[in-house]
DNA sequence: GATGAATGAGAGTTCATTCAT
DNA sequence: TATGAATGAACTCTCATTCAT
């Protein structure tokens, strides 16, 4: 299955394509490292403090967009100095690219723990696949969120870095995440590709309406209830589109 | 049901159920008339006026979300001056929830208009909400990308407000938008609640891909192929959903 | 008399050069009007906050050099608010060279009205220069000690845009200052450009000797002895140099 | 001769007057003694290493004034890290203050080797005068222009503490750079001081106009043709103020 | 002694908002 | 009604200074 684009409104509830491009022959993505050399001071502090800062970060990006993201808040919830921040990194917009980075690392390495892609029926993979995102959530609450917003970001400061940077990921091969599904599993007159897509988008959709439901009820989510919900669209998938 | 663009703003399930929660039993949403004894001054200039104003409004906030967007921005973009955009509205926030309650009305008259509840395929039901949609686009340029904001913003200053009205709309009945749908066209073993939710994710989904891909190739978009590609999507469900 | 840059060092006490530059033939230096569509805002409020403004700003520019000039100082000076020196400049460094501008222009429309160059008798034309920068003083009382500044100015922000200003005057013709000056006074053996030059720098020197005595004593100078001095000195440059 | 103050404008072509005024009954100036006690720690340190502390921060506050100068950019400059320069000296004031002294002290040293107080001849003891201030820079290239720049410095922080030394030393005896000067050399009708002083104002103009001249050609120097000028302005003067 | 991480005050600048006209 | 000058809080970022190592 070819279609990353597919897996661009998949943001938040699976993966975004962002994080995907760089799929390898073997099955491998491996992560943009062009912040290996850079960062060096905040990569060398001590790991909790260090967390706390990419998640406030994250968090703030996220909530707010890069424009009316602010630098001040983000030291204010990770606990530190307005200053230390440039200390870290020279500015806003730095900040903003080691994340983009420092995401696509994480979203990389969790994807070699959490999905096989040996794995051929599509509801198993889907189901690695929501466990990589729960894996990255667990670690990195807003990480998601970010990359969802940076797929939206428009600010004019940032826009064209990040359009050269997703650019220059898709050299390589695209949806390893789907490839070696059994195709053979589908009804004749139903498209494999377009049967996943529609998968995914209800993984999504699904996500969303959780995310809008506990927005309004004050965070708390029943998952027994979203699993079997999950399980009950899984279930009419199979009904329907596999032979 | 061609113009899938149109419905690229049907964020979370068709229309945004912020908008939509006011559904009544007679099959017509009403809007929330908060507003009617506020800006009066606003609303008794002449039209070409308002409209300006508005759709420099809906555009800017919709673009940047609250906190970034500029009100001067809006001013001169709508060919006031800036203490005018005090004079009608009294402050940012109040500008941006009138903003809110104009839309709803709006999208609500537009829905007595466009949606006929009577018609119980759900695929006509489909087009006719697009329709509305593309009605909506004709007149509000971008007041579906600010619905669309509007329910992914959240800053602290209108997120307390904008919950508030939310769920003061909750109360109501929803899902009007396609309810009356003939439940029996659906085999036995497919849930048509879920069956009809995929279907608006699929055509979300869609949406959000031709967006993401025309921010990449630069805004081009071959709209016979898109044509093509949605209506192999509603034929694949009329085959496996439809008995 | 050619040597401009023999006059460089004529800051304060005389003229500097860089006002000097864009001589005529007839006699009249013109202003650099690259500012006159620019900056309306500011030129339009109120004679007084605007010369108040403009001293504040000469003075902190002066005093601090353009990197450690402090805007904050310059509004509370001129007691208005910070936002509004960006209100009517857009940044700091257009209020430098607003200050550039309106410097030239001050100092030229003085000149004309100071400077009779058809008067050859140097020592005379000296004294009409001394009052012409009593009179510039006298409105604006940092102006000189700004253009001085401006002369001796490092820092990267402006140094570029001044000497592409600098140079730009370059083109015109130089000198009028002390143009037809009658040279046949002079003694055999004593160059006239030499004996002008020098006494241009004791004219300076003079300055700079008062300038720092006020320092010292704490600003209150005795006008009638310095102008006795100064007398003798020019007594004893007739006597030695003029046959 | 009395005037000192007028020696106050021999910045950087001779001899700043604030390195000046501590002149002895036996021809020596003394230092201010007043840090001996002080920044111990850093007189202890290896002499090339202190040499290097020295040279970059005299650069720095010569070029950028107090304020602007940057600490990071002097320990940057030294090859030394933030923290030292702080452990050597407490504050950027104390810095200062210890480049202030120490300019005194190798200014008032290289003077008993370079001046002889028994030389008579006014010319002669102008060279011996400029000879010093070769010696000066070539050890310290940027001691001078420090020198100039303490007489220009109006920053409040050091503003008062730099008055109080100037004015401390005031109170020796001045003058003896050019004591002892044989006046009978002088024509009648001509006042030696005086002489001196536009003698001392014109070595200082031409050095100010080598500058000026070598910021806008970009630095290179013809050095012949300046000493040819400077000797034709020496002639000039032994023309017309000796007998 | 020597380092550089960490702090917070203050820099230039923007912007919602007020108010005199 | 309509304007835009004026304000001040908050923004990103810099820098002298402190301090644990």
């Amino acid at each position: 299955m070819k279609n990353i684009i597919a897996l661009t409104t998949m943001v938040n509830s699976v993966l975004c394509p962002l994080c995907l491009p760089a799929a390898q022959g073997d099955g491998v993505l491996f992560a943009n490292r062009r912040h290996i050399h850079l960062f060096t001071k905040f990569l060398s502090i001590e790991e909790e403090k260090r967390e706390r800062v990419i998640n406030a970060a994250l968090k703030e990006f996220a909530i707010k967009g890069y424009t009316a993201a602010s630098t001040n808040e983000i030291a204010k919830e990770a606990s530190i100095s307005k200053g230390l921040v440039f200390h870290y990194f020279k500015s806003k917009k730095d900040l903003y690219f080691f994340l983009y980075d420092h995401t696509l690392e994480v979203v990389n390495t969790e994807l070699r723990e959490a999905v096989d892609l040996l794995e051929t029926d599509v509801f198993v993979r889907m189901q690695q696949v929501a466990r990589l995102n729960l894996a990255v959530y667990s670690k990195y609450p807003s990480m998601m969120d970010y990359l969802k917003s940076v797929y939206l970001e428009d600010a004019e400061e940032v826009k064209t870095d990040l359009l050269e940077r997703i650019q220059g990921l898709s050299t390589g091969e695209y949806g390893h995440l789907f490839s070696g599904i059994d195709m053979t599993k589908f009804k004749d007159g139903v498209s494999p590709e377009q049967a996943i897509n529609v998968i995914l988008w209800t993984v999504e959709g699904l996500g969303e309406q959780y995310k809008g439901r506990s927005r309004l009820t004050g965070g708390v989510l029943d998952m027994d209830a979203i699993m079997d919900e999950f399980d009950r669209y899984m279930e009419m998938f199979k009904t329907t589109f596999y032979k």
